[in-house]
DNA sequence: CTGAAAGCGCTAACAC
DNA sequence: GTGTTAGCGCTTTCAG
């Protein structure tokens, strides 16, 4: 058996190499598969037994290899979520959140940044499935061809979030941005507001809100509204640009939607540096609900989602097809709220 | 050979497999070392063998298994990041530069998430090394017996971040918390401020920089600064409530050094809301150089930090050693600035 | 430039 | 309760 290249490893191992499973086996006098017992279903150890070889992984730091048990098992414990960004505040409590489910039930979230507008989402797909996670979280509904194709191909959940569609990939659990535009328009349109502006990014989502916004704003006969659309990602600074070009090209609105929170600050200082009070002669609406927006801005309105929400639900979807179950809801809308201050 | 369990499989797969890479050598009439090699090392194989695997995978959607792959060669291509968190926005540019950085070489960033204080750092390195990364990313220097006892059995490349020390277990970016606490100290007192005070989370590294901030108050004759420490995370809410607090209990402050820019937020807010004036009457120092402090606030100072540098730096000391290069710095301080609105 | 053999470290499935 | 056998899908190493 030494003969063979590569064979003779002992209980020491290979002085550089990590400690394996049947290193523990042998120190503990037992076959391999009664160790991985030990580490998988302890209840089918002898209570002596598994104290034994307890010791001796707490003793030699043997950390099990998670490649070759997925590999060996074909079950990673691995989910993957793909955001755009974290530096958009917006993800990062919704990834906390299934982060913190996740583990809870011993799965590890494996993070990927796929930029604005999902530059690298396909590339980031295939390294991502490449190691084989159990489950997938997306943002967003709206995908390439290509990605759907190798979705559907590894055959595993996937949730996408942060949006809504009648028909997911497999399930969905977000909220309507048409419809965030809509009730928007209809809540300015209903405080009176005539004079409408957009300022807002070229992403998806972003766009969405914007066609239900103007689109209602027709609806309600009211005139179409100025709008600034830039590339993503929207910082506070852009925000602060576009209102400035707005009002020097002589576009004074009395209400502006704005596509993230951190732009609806920018709006406001540059509203403010011109003297223009907020909100009783503008009224500013960012989006998001982010907590400085709650908090330092009484004159900044906001349309509040529950971002925690997205992530704990998605990761209850996902849990729920990885135990076997059928998953309880394959769509969820979550919904929002206009948070004005105004009025509050 | 179709006898034993499990043996058997053609091309097509069992139905509901994924292919490998056996059955793109065989759909392409190669053998499977040969597909590997247009994966690994394209170089290597003819123009048109090349030319005619990548058509089958192409066809195919072949997905190679990194888990296999890295048990087999010992390479994950996989680098580990472990945070507190990414709720707490000083952290998310330098996870978003590590991630860029090492996506370039073709390294994955796998994001564990520790929690205050450190809760889960142990239980989360565990998960984390089973996965057998190529390197780890640290945030902090503090870390438990059996972390840096583990970390030094996996014999891989480490870089703690976010802080500085003479004895890093490998590699170190960062910069003294320390001296920032000393700095800020000397530059309030340059600035004739006399009553100081102090808002700050438990975390260790905000610890460090009230000890350097008192420390120096003691030295340069000053009376020490009125505390409020809490247990992290910090929120702008607690900000506010602290500065309540230390207004209620008749501590009157012409200086405020807060343990983050969420904090300074709400101590401005607490102060202003009480018509205290900012900065004339007092000055409010922040930590971490978020936009929304540099932006919304030009009351509010803060203690600016080059968070994307540190990632960019890690990164590059990371890549340094894996590709056989010894680090190029073992210990880098990247540094800290003051911003003081009053100036500038 | 390509292939064959062996094995990475683990677990599924079955025997005892 | 515990052990045995046979892989999981890839890469290493060496042969041609």
């Amino acid at each position: 058996m030494n003969t063979k290249p590569g064979a003779g490893r002992t209980a020491l191992a290979r002085a550089t190499d990590a400690i394996t499973l049947e290193d523990v086996a042998k120190l503990a006098g037992v076959s391999p598969m009664t160790v991985s017992r030990v580490l998988n279903r302890p209840e089918l150890v002898a209570t002596a037994t598994r104290r034994r070889i307890r010791q001796v992984i707490e003793r030699t730091g043997y950390v099990p290899n998670l490649l070759a048990g997925g590999l060996a098992s074909r079950r990673s414990r691995l989910v993957a979520a793909i955001v755009p960004s974290i530096t958009n505040g917006v993800f990062v409590e919704t990834i906390q959140a299934l982060t913190d489910r996740l583990w809870q039930e011993g799965y590890q979230l494996m993070l990927g940044l796929a930029g604005y507008p999902a530059a690298r989402e396909d590339a980031l797909l295939s390294a991502v499935l490449g190691r084989r996670p159990d489950a997938v979280c997306l943002t967003g509904i709206e995908h390439s061809a290509d990605v759907r194709k190798r979705l559907m191909a590894a055959r595993i959940p996937v949730v996408e979030t942060w949006d809504l569609t009648p028909t997911p990939l497999d399930m969905v659990v977000g909220f309507s941005h048409e419809g965030v535009g809509i009730a928007v328009a209809r809540h300015l349109v209903g405080k009176g507001r005539r004079r409408f502006a957009l300022v807002s990014a070229d992403d998806v989502r972003a766009l969405a809100r914007k066609r239900g916004f103007t689109a209602e704003l027709v609806r309600l006969d009211q005139p179409a509204p100025a709008c600034v659309v830039f590339e993503a990602p929207s910082t506070l600074a852009l925000g602060r640009a576009s209102m400035a070009a707005m009002l020097d090209r002589g576009d004074v609105p009395d209400a502006v939607f704005c596509s993230s929170d951190a732009l609806a600050h920018g709006v406001l200082e540059e509203t403010r540096t011109r003297g223009i009070r907020v909100p009783r002669d503008i009224a500013i609406l960012g989006f998001g609900g982010l907590e400085f927006t709650r908090h330092t801005s009484p004159a900044l309105s906001t349309v509040d989602i529950d971002r925690s929400a997205i992530g704990r639900i998605a990761a209850e979807a996902i849990l729920a097809r990885l135990g076997g179950q059928q998953p309880p809801l394959r769509i969820v809308d979550v919904g929002f709220t206009i948070v004005d201050r105004e009025t509050t």
